[in-house]
DNA sequence: GTCAGTGCAAATACTTTGCATGATA
DNA sequence: TATCATGCAAAGTATTTGCACTGAC
């Protein structure tokens, strides 16, 4: 899906919620969907804050977010390093993640069997499931290459407990 | 494992770490072991006011925690309902969990077929895997089945966005 | 014109930390 | 007796909220 098709359809789920379409509103909805990477509310509004517009008060990119995250156009995603990131969902299958402990780096990955497995154990346990988290944590490929350069990689390892 | 065993590792780990055992320590160590159920920082806390011994501070409580998680004696959980539960480990098999939205129940459940999956897509994209939360979320068993005599439970799932 | 949204600053909730005191090995 | 641990209160950190004002529809 393109940009101003998705932007039009945040404005249709306003209408329907009886809210307003703000600048404010536009200019954090407009950067969700420009950014190919995942954002803290504090990275957004740095970057709002950096570019010309309409001032964004912190308060807002929180208020904001939460409209973005309840309408279905962003997810939130725990880190599991104490920090949350969004990532805009429309025009993108499922799909779960692996972060790197070294990092922070978020790489992402789909597999059809782990999602069919999840469902038959929710059923086995009596659950109605609504969703699902998996993320992986370890060493991405690039921290892995260099922390074997410098001879680190395996106390880095027992640093992080595996 | 029985307790004692359990708790002579930790006076060992203690001693390996160069860490003294303290009445405080002994305390909390002892009731996260005797308990089965998941707990916060602030349920341990008000579990150990409430009984007699030797005060135990929170700021102790906190700090005690993180030795036995760094110790592998505890691990802690992320519910996703904005909290951080802890659950000992000694004594039991890996598992995941299932989080009920409605009543915070916490089901746990392991599948060897999906672990072995997240190894393969760790592998195909290149990470060195260390470890893994899986979460399932959604109505438990009982919340279902209350729901629905109400009438509720339709209405329940599309409040939580299924 | 009405109602919702915004910015600000204060409030909240949770967790960590500095420091003086007390206890363990 | 040399550390290490504790309790307390203060300081962080992240997020939410009340309120007066502004702006969208």
């Amino acid at each position: 899906m393109n940009e101003p098709a998705i932007e039009s359809r945040f404005e249709e789920y306003l209408k329907r919620q009886n809210l307003k379409m703000t600048p404010q509103r536009r200019r954090i909805f407009e950067k969700a969907f420009e950014v190919h990477e995942h954002f803290s509310v504090e990275r957004m509004y740095e970057w709002l804050k950096a570019e010309t517009g309409p001032a964004v008060s912190r308060a807002t990119v929180y208020r904001t977010l939460e409209v973005l995250e309840k309408g279905g156009f962003i997810e939130a995603v725990e880190t599991g390093r104490g920090e949350v990131v969004y990532e805009h969902v429309l025009g993108h299958e499922h799909h779960d993640h692996m972060v790197c402990r070294v990092c922070g780096r978020i790489e992402e990955f789909q597999d059809e069997e782990i999602e069919t497995l999840q469902r038959k154990n929710a059923e086995k346990i009596g659950f109605v499931m609504t969703g699902h988290l998996l993320r992986l944590s370890g060493i991405c490929c690039d921290c892995s290459a260099s922390l074997r350069e410098e001879g680190r990689f395996e106390a880095t390892l027992k640093e992080l407990g595996a």
